[in-house]
DNA sequence: CGGCCTCTTGAGACAGTTCAACCTATGTGG
DNA sequence: CCACATAGGTTGAACTGTCTCAAGAGGCCG
């Protein structure tokens, strides 16, 4: 059975409140239970009908690999957050994914969703909401490196990443455990691993954020709220929910 | 009544054969129909509780302002297209939309969506993979201005917008009328309208395409393929559908 | 006819890349 | 418990794709 506080359910109840049946349902998605050691490939670009996963602890990241191989990270995946949910739907799968950490994800296939969607309408308008949710993300992050400095674009996701970790509860009040390698952020701001690393110096120098042994540590958020220009509303967590 | 050949149920159809019961609902969703000028905004980013529409004819952009007035353009869209879907569903729009040519589109409420999922569950994936489609497309233009050439982005939305167009049955064998200006293109590509245009040049130069007279008229599709190294899978609009 | 978009081209500046070297943790096998 | 391997992080110097600013040309509409 589910807990209550599950990172998903604490999610999707920030959109609306769920009936208990629908909560029942939601716990059948976490029939399957797996587990994936840091770096294994949990999604693979081009295969056919693959499954999603809910991820339940530990980071992901979702990306693609030009033919060159440079890569795009599109997103990371913390705990409550769908991983592959467009693989589930579409004939081919149009991105891979991999562990950042060891990780623990409950597997969901086509068919739990076309029979959840039946039983319980509002839980479909709810992951219709998540994955709107996750799309935004993606929007912020074409933003990011489209118009925005790269000081800008990393001072961004180190608040969002902020705001979703508080919403699942995996955040403190001055920073939060953060397992991503200069490696993965640059491939995630469209940037290379060195220009992180001197733009990681540059907010450390002016005092704004400290990024140390696997710790995001906020020195001044205030600072960096102004110099990002963030804006959480894309991430629709704050006010009141849907009647 | 909805014709069978309308663009969104062209598209949609290409997911899943909807029973004729899903496509009269479908079709109440064409009630409301409302026009727009050219350049008039039918999305604003922080409004709150705003609708949603489906595109019929005409082209529209949605995109986000930053601070200092630059733009990133997230996505065109083209008849058979969701417009500000995600607006309909959060506290406050995350973004906003306008017209780039006169259009015409239905209005869609949150309670048609929430009617149309609890009598018609096949429908609602439908609608989720038509959203999971748009995000893929999302993600797709930012590989683009992550990972790409200015010369690859610009080949690679031609052949993204044609492959488009293809399916609601609007691109002829050599091209498509296209209403875009380079500040379109550029504020898609994460650019400046000076060096789109120098691209564009280049591009004819080389004999690949040209883009003159509000027109896209490929000369070279396998070249312009093979620079972008575009693979439509993402499209999801190829293949076989979902039993 | 004049005004306003849109497109075009040039020259200089700069943010971010590339390549290369070196440093520092952390874990592993002997 | 040391020796070594390896992944991740740090810094410098030269290079380049794209931007900025600037000025002008073409075309459409009132």
């Amino acid at each position: 059975m589910l807990s209550p506080t599950s990172p998903l359910v604490r999610k999707l109840s920030t959109f609306v409140a769920l009936p208990s049946g629908d909560l029942e349902l939601l716990a059948g998605f976490h029939r399957r239970r797996r587990t994936f050691m840091s770096g294994s490939e949990i999604i693979s670009e081009g295969e056919k009908r693959q499954c999603a996963y809910i991820l339940a602890k530990g980071w992901a990241c979702s990306f693609k690999i030009q033919p060159d191989g440079r890569r795009q990270v599109v997103d990371f995946q913390i705990p409550g957050d769908f991983l592959g949910l467009r693989s589930l739907l579409f004939r081919t799968s149009d991105h891979s994914a991999e562990a950042v950490t060891d990780i623990e994800a409950s597997e969901v296939l086509i068919g739990d969703v076309l029979d959840a969607f039946s039983r319980a309408p509002r839980l479909a308008t709810a992951v219709l909401w998540a994955a709107s949710r996750d799309e935004a993300m993606v929007v912020e992050h074409l933003v990011n490196i489209g118009r925005r400095s790269a000081e800008q674009r990393l001072a961004h996701i180190l608040l969002e990443m902020d705001a979703r970790l508080k919403l699942v509860g995996l955040s403190d009040t001055d920073g939060y455990a953060f397992p991503l390698t200069q490696f993965h952020l640059a491939d995630l701001l469209g940037l290379t691993a060195v220009h992180v690393n001197r733009i990681i110096r540059l907010l450390r120098e002016k005092n704004l954020v400290h990024i140390q042994h696997r710790r995001v540590k906020f020195l001044n958020r205030e600072g960096l709220i102004a110099l990002a220009a963030f804006d959480g509303a894309y991430l629709d967590q704050d006010g009141p929910m849907l009647p």
